[in-house]
DNA sequence: ATATAATTTTAGGCTAATCTAAAAAATATA
DNA sequence: TATATTTTTTAGATTAGCCTAAAATTATAT
């Protein structure tokens, strides 16, 4: 019996997703409330419905974590907005940062038929246009292997940039205006102790770089 | 000052505009609440909101008409669905049965540069898989002009289908299996007393249809 | 270990969109 | 024209998702 499932239940469940990729510990109430704007006690009820629906396990004040079904569903709304924004980029000429909030939108589209042509039409595309890995649907999502964060790297040491760790407008833009952007090739030169802001070459060109800039790019050591 | 426009209420507008066509009269509660499948008492709430946001005018007991900026509204709606079938049917093969229910959702996604460019990437489509005329980014549509219903036709005379007024898959599929579609040659053989059954000759073969099939295509008189 | 701080939940309200049932108004009919 | 019927509106509830404020629980720090 196929619970029905809303927009904002998929938004929860996204976010549930994504904060519980980087530890593998029960997510907060607060964490989910602080990503995506809303208040704890909201979340608190939320999480008591999406428990009911057997989306989530949760215990009392211990936070949750996704069910296999509920993951299934936080994946398939992650692919749907990746391959809609390869879309957007794709075949409609939208620059990469300004495709986030039309593919929030585009998201809650209920219909697998629909999704799965779009795929096809786009030609099965593995990664977005940030970088990021579309889960296919089966809900399989392919993990960044051999990937670090620049601000990871060894001096000295070339690598690709292959990912954004944030897809916000300001972030993305700011990056264009370095020549930065996927598939570009770099070398970090050093890492300054005092700011811990990174001196790089792109393009044959000398650059500098913040450490928060650099802990958003994912690349690829060669 | 903008006002912001939910799903909710573009439908509202959607189907205020629709039954508006008809008749030049105000549009009654009750075929509001037929037309949405909801009940008067709801639509007469939503007709005072909508009054209040001034986008259409409403007087007790008399139903209500769209106001100018009302009915750009509920035509930008007619916009986005139209162009998003002829994109699932050019470009992701759907057939034109199958496009109304996802069109609904995709009708609401809100970003004018985004319907601009699919309609460039459409090639700026005049008329969507139905046959039914694209309004322009401006809210101006083309009306039908010598068009007329097949019932209209007289005996003997030839025309072209270039549109249905009723676009449920049910119907739509029972076109095809009479070998009817966009652009068929039609003659009208003859009309039929009893019930009003009509005798046609499509691509050379000779066929029966109902009336109230007929009630349903629109044709161009060669 | 106990007090303090932070987090989380509960309790109680609010709004939008819906509903049912009753009242009011308009329309149709005898 | 008076009455019956239909349509529309109003009144009062309900549900989902959110809020604030208070209470409960867990975590932290002396």
């Amino acid at each position: 019996m196929r619970h029905f499932i809303n927009h904002t239940e998929e938004n929860y469940l996204k976010a549930i997703y994504s904060l519980s990729q980087k530890p593998n510990q029960g997510v907060s109430t607060n964490a989910i409330a602080k990503s995506l704007d809303t208040k704890a006690s909201s979340v608190t009820d939320m999480m008591q419905k999406l428990a009911e629906k057997g989306l989530v396990s949760y215990k009392k004040y211990y936070g949750v974590q996704l069910t296999s079904s509920g993951q299934l569903i936080a994946l398939n709304t992650i692919r749907k907005h990746r391959l809609w924004e390869v879309f957007l980029v794709d075949k409609l000429s939208f620059n990469w940062d300004e495709v986030h909030e039309i593919a929030e939108q585009l998201e809650h589209i209920q219909s697998s038929e629909l999704t799965n042509r779009l795929d096809i039409f786009l030609g099965n595309p593995k990664f977005d246009p940030h970088g990021d890995p579309i889960p296919n649907s089966q809900g399989e999502i392919e993990n960044y292997h051999d990937t670090l964060l620049l601000s990871e790297l060894e001096i000295g040491a070339f690598c690709t940039l292959v990912g954004v760790a944030d897809s916000s407008s300001v972030f993305l833009k700011h990056l264009e205006k370095s020549q930065l952007k996927l598939g570009s090739e770099i070398r970090l030169i050093n890492v300054f102790e005092y700011d811990r802001s990174l001196s790089i070459e792109v393009a044959n060109i000398q650059r500098s770089i913040s450490n928060r800039v650099a802990d958003n790019l994912i690349v690829k050591p060669l």
